[in-house]
DNA sequence: CTGTAAACGTTGGCACCGCCAACGGTAGCA
DNA sequence: TGCTACCGTTGGCGGTGCCAACGTTTACAG
């Protein structure tokens, strides 16, 4: 009985046990699990993170939907683009604010959207199928306490 | 009194609460700490990884370190580029099979590799500080679960 | 023994996420 | 009014992780 891949080598067992170490490989696990998913629509994880603020919050500029998603303002601009391109966003001109874009997502971006919450959930099944619910609850808590603390000096 | 820094907005709650967001979260805290440890050093993650295995494993080719490090081969050539440029590797052809490179680890390299470990510890208790011992314990096992998982299809 | 397959180092490229600097245009405030 | 802050946009950079292709060298099957 032959390995048909060859076996993954250990890694240095310091580093194997950091926490650190878990973490990025559980991102990274994360990772390609959404971007698989999002690929099928043609679209990346900052495409959901918009959409999603502007079902959540309603029209908005793009300096707003840069604070709510935390996706940097130059980077929201590519992004808009893309989803305007797909026909999942409409970009007007503000006529109270003449520096402001209002950002609309469209029924098709509506559509669009229900399809990746789906896709997404699907995600968060698979990363999670090997903890029982109580686990998978502890983790996400004990997650929660991580990153709460995040914007301390 | 007036906030310094302009307030955080909201996220969408729908991303907030997902596993894949907060595991994104976690790793962007662990990788930018230990990228501003690494910068002391004029070094990055992939150095560290490296550095570690050829000290836990001894001499090795390049691809033997692609695979303990989970590095992709060209990725490794440019890192161990960085690395015999500040001379804590050395490479040199192996004999006995033309096509390989053996890199051995200079003493440079191990004092640099005490220093990394230090500052590698000292991110892991900054990231863990908000956890008691056994709620840390907890979640690595916890993240282990997952990771543990990697390669399904 | 010979021809094919496999491994090796290397170059070059691409994607995603995150971040920063600078710009011209606009609005708000002292 | 003039200064400051905000806005959208362009362009760039870095870290991590991939993949394709190449010439060289070794290993193996026939």
């Amino acid at each position: 009985m032959k390995r048909q891949q060859p076996p993954p080598d250990a890694m240095p067992s310091r580093i194997l046990e950091l926490p650190t170490w878990l973490i990025s490989r559980a991102y990274a696990q994360s990772h390609r699990l959404l971007a698989e998913g999002f690929a099928t629509a043609g679209l990346r994880g900052y495409h959901y993170r918009l959409l999603a603020a502007l079902e959540d919050f309603g029209p908005a500029s793009q300096a707003a939907l840069s604070r709510r998603t935390s996706i940097d303002r130059s980077d929201v601009v590519a992004a808009l683009n893309d989803l305007a391109g797909h026909g999942l966003i409409q970009r007007s001109p503000d006529r109270d604010d003449r520096r402001r874009n209002v950002i609309t997502i469209t029924p098709a971006g509506i559509k669009q959207l229900r399809a990746l919450d789906k896709i997404v959930a699907g995600v968060q099944e698979k990363l999670l199928a090997p903890l029982s619910a109580a686990d998978r609850t502890k983790l996400i808590r004990l997650l929660g306490r991580l990153v709460e603390h995040e914007d301390q000096p």
